[in-house]
DNA sequence: ATATTATTATTACAATTGTAAGAACAGGAG
DNA sequence: CTCCTGTTCTTACAATTGTAATAATAATAT
């Protein structure tokens, strides 16, 4: 059925802003991110064509303009990305990552808390 | 210093067999490549090739033929690819991946024990 | 109607990557 | 000494990515 397309790197960073604000129009976007990158307006057009062609998104019409709405979904993109890099490089198991970042220390203390904080107390939080 | 070099997903594949078994020869890469993967010994040799290239690894010649060393140390390269990822999908914090993941049902419960045992019990295991 | 402007569409181009094939060369077999 | 063969070196080539510039078109202002 789905078979997720392929993302790259920039493209992510679009799709970012597609999912916090979709609908959202070709110049809402440019203007997100001209200010949190430095991109031309124009490299951002083209990474917005491109998720459009690579099926990501979508647009429709609305008076001249375009406006785009994400067509994959968030949470089920990170699920895909957080299974191939974990296998990619700690053989799937996240408690093998956590292991490696406990003895890096490159963990900040707070989340290092949180962590815990997660794993002790109820995980059945639904946002 | 460092800047550590980038290495591809492919190219990653032949690290780690440097990483386990270095010096290795060229032949004894590919053996043990050809078996975990679908590659032509050729891809295998432009692989090792780049590599050295990059300046991940370094061979001598040993005889006629060549033996490989990572010249990158697989710990610090996995912290910069950890880093890397947690900032592009989780601002930085692992806290967030593991929500993600405690939500997703994708974790074996297995995985999840052993990460719970890793933050409760003593996290100062050296190796 | 026409010129200007805003928007979208087409084209560009080098670097990296996956995936090898073919050429060159050096050592061992005869 | 010459040929074969194993090993390394050079070259290839398309897809993806980052990063735009330029062209076309549609809407607006005059």
């Amino acid at each position: 059925m789905n078979q997720l397309p392929q993302i790259s790197e920039a493209e992510y960073e679009v799709m970012k802003v597609l999912w916090n604000d979709a609908p959202i129009s070709t110049n809402e976007v440019t203007d997100k991110l001209v200010k949190t990158t430095n991109w031309n307006p124009k490299t951002i057009h083209t990474l917005l064509k491109r998720l459009v062609q690579k099926g990501a998104a979508t647009y429709r019409k609305e008076g001249r303009v375009f406006v785009y709405t994400p067509l994959v979904e968030k949470k089920e993109y990170l699920t895909k990305e957080n299974d191939h890099f974990l296998n990619r490089f700690y053989n799937g198991k996240i408690s093998s990552m956590v292991t490696n970042y406990l003895n890096s220390d490159y963990v900040s203390s707070e989340d290092l808390a949180e962590l815990r904080k997660l794993l002790l107390g109820g995980q059945e939080e639904e946002r």
